[in-house]
DNA sequence: GCACACTCTTGCACGCAGTGCAAGCGAATG
DNA sequence: CATTCGCTTGCACTGCGTGCAAGAGTGTGC
């Protein structure tokens, strides 16, 4: 039900663009009453942006489950592989990141929900790390930077309209990230 | 006057929160009326905010007088030293970090507005890096890196009420992140 | 068949954020 | 003194989000 009303929502906002589409047009678009929307949904925001919270939840998932002996780095790397398993086309895809990126008040959810993936994943990086002062600090660090590097990847995804490989900038953010002197 | 207003506002904000003052309890604790008020920020979330447009600018111009043959990580370190400058006191500044942390909005809207600085910051670190692919996407990343362990940093600092020297937790943070395997 | 409880939905009224518009007000200018 | 320009303000309106209470539909026990 959730998923059916984020649908209708996020066709709308890809249309009609997300400030000119009300919680009315979705509601009725939907077939439901504006009030049991906000049953299902905190906010408007919550309509296009519902899916990364799980997105997080996934990763983090799957960041549980790689052996302990493989490097921090590549097991991040890996686990971000989920998204690439989403089942969208081509087309929608860009089509979703698109908006997210052109609306003011959704890049600064997107950034927040993403930001907030890192309470996730630190704490199973943590335990990882060899004992030092600050082990949490360094634990978020590291999520937040990955996490960072892997929205300046999508960002230029996006700028490039899909033509590249997300993986490929991926490794290109981090390599310089690590790297650069 | 923008920062009379501002500064009422903060102090509103801090006595009664975020969410219960309203707009109208600002322009009125400033002289003015709500109309008005908004004639000077575009939006509630601005008077929280407001400043953090400008600290970007100011590392921005820090950064782009650093000499070129240092490392583009010292010269981020160094930028960010502006931040310790603010005319503010230690209480003040606690006060204020803790305010925009602690609502969801607002932590939302500060995370935007320092990915913003990315903007700023990257076109001055990518003549720095190398000829290679993806330039301008490994500046990005490099600077949203930086910032996103300063943040990290700050948010420690917050969690501790305080008592740590800012800078050591933002090299812990970088360190980390560049030195962990 | 009937009463009861439970859940989901809905309409209504309200407060607050933000905007467009037009009127007012004061100061500087000619 | 009249005009103009910028700044302020009130007013009305749209849209988001919430509390509340009244239905509507369904299942349970008697």
């Amino acid at each position: 039900m959730r998923s059916l009303i984020a649908q209708t929502a996020m066709d709308l906002f890809a249309e009609k663009g997300y400030d000119d589409t009300t919680v009315e047009d979705v509601a009725a678009a939907a077939g439901i009453s504006r009030r049991t929307l906000f049953n299902y949904f905190r906010n408007k925001e919550d309509l296009a942006l519902g899916g990364l919270t799980e997105q997080g939840e996934l990763i983090a998932a799957r960041l549980a489950e790689r052996p302990d002996d493989e490097s921090i780095w590549a097991s991040l790397r890996s686990s971000f592989g989920v998204l690439q398993e989403i089942d969208a086309t081509f087309e929608r895809r860009l089509e979703i990141v698109s908006l997210l990126f052109g609306n003011d008040s959704l890049r600064a959810g997107h950034a927040e929900k993403q930001a907030r993936w890192q309470e996730l994943l630190a704490p199973l990086i943590a335990p990882r790390l060899p004992e030092s002062d600050h082990r949490m600090l360094k634990a978020r660090a590291i999520a937040a930077t990955a996490i960072t590097c892997l929205q300046a990847a999508i960002e230029e995804w996006v700028r490039r309209r899909g033509d590249a490989d997300l993986f490929d900038l991926y490794d290109a953010a981090i390599e310089a990230v690590r790297r650069t002197t």
